[in-house]
DNA sequence: GAATCGTGGCG
DNA sequence: TCGCCAAGATT
């Protein structure tokens, strides 16, 4: 059972006949069978080329599509991650310059953080990894900006181990699928973690294609707002489509929006501080926005993040 | 557990 | 037009 891995033709155990029984409360489909190979056959044919997804991509290189995917959409990622691999093709050479140069070639992907956090694990990885992106979950946790997704995505796509690679994808799709309710749950129970694990194939090489596999329907199929259930393959074994497809328990109320907030000042003040070189004065900086108060205090909010450094009285830039 | 942290595309 | 949404992490 270990090769069943063969991209056409799985169509073996998917049996057309459907009983129509799945709607039991605490389904646990059978074991780790066929919703993993109907999955894993879906995505032999429909799953997207992502260049990250190809052979021989360095565990570095995926580590950090991982990192710039987080909360950002592929195709905005795909040219800045061609760009930062070209230029900095080892964590090492990252390493190598200045916080604010990661900062910098980050562009409008959002949440810079995860710029500076992403030199700031490459350092550790230079320091205590000898420059190798380490193989072991707890290494990767320990990594600055590497979570608990992120490190059991790198662990199963880079070093193709068996692990429950959660996403908001995998939760929706578990959600609906295994459960039958039409929204994810806002965090993974432990429980969740191991009926998520217990669906993974057993052969390790197999289990990693499931994860990718899974997060791949949850993206493009068993999308948020209106899912494609008719492409699906889990279409004849669906909790939540036996269940009648009920609604959602509508939207999550929203935090609040983005105008006017002090996440969009910095992204202004970050916007300046990018594309000018090597620093700016406050005059500038002060043409952003209007209010001195939220100005100041987005401003300050950077430099405490250390996304931007003061280099003299009124003077400012991104980090070295 | 809730709040915070960017940005842009789409229905 | 505007709210929803996109491979989360951190505090």
């Amino acid at each position: 059972m270990a090769g069943m891995t063969s991209t056409a033709s799985t169509a073996s155990t998917a049996g057309p006949a459907s009983p129509a029984g799945p709607a039991s409360p605490a389904g646990i489909s059978s074991a780790s069978g066929p919703l993993a190979d109907l999955v894993l056959g879906w995505f032999a044919v429909c799953g997207r080329d992502l260049p990250w997804r190809r052979p021989l991509t360095s565990p570095w290189a995926i580590m950090v599509s991982e990192v710039m995917l987080q909360q950002t959409p592929v195709s905005r990622v795909l040219p800045v991650w061609e760009a930062w691999l070209d230029r900095w093709p080892t964590p090492a050479a990252l390493a190598a310059e200045p916080a604010g140069e990661a900062v910098r070639a980050w562009g409008r992907l959002g949440y810079p953080r995860r710029a500076l956090r992403l030199h700031q694990a490459a350092t550790v990885v230079v320091e205590r990894h000898d420059g190798e992106i380490p193989q072991h979950l707890d290494d990767l946790l320990a990594l600055p900006g590497i979570g608990t997704y992120t490190a059991r995505a790198v662990a199963a796509f880079a070093f193709r181990q068996r692990h429950p690679v959660v996403d908001v994808n995998v939760r929706r799709l578990f959600a609906r699928a295994v459960e039958g309710r039409a929204d994810p749950p806002a965090t993974v129970s432990r429980r969740d973690l191991v009926e998520i694990a217990e669906l993974l194939p057993p052969d390790t090489e197999t289990a990693a294609r499931a994860s990718a596999a899974f997060m791949e329907l949850g993206a493009l199929v068993c999308v948020a707002r209106a899912p494609r259930c008719a492409a699906c393959p889990l279409l004849g074994r669906c909790a939540w489509v036996s269940a009648g497809s009920p609604p959602s328990a509508g939207p999550a109320r929203r935090p609040q929006g983005y105008a006017g907030t002090d996440r969009q000042v910095r992204g202004r003040l970050l916007a300046v501080l990018r594309d000018a070189s090597p620093a700016v004065g406050q005059e500038i900086l002060d043409q952003v926005w209007d209010d001195p108060v939220q100005r100041t205090r987005a401003l300050a909010g950077l430099i405490d993040d250390g996304l931007v450094v003061r280099v003299a009285p009124g003077v400012y830039a991104l980090p070295s």
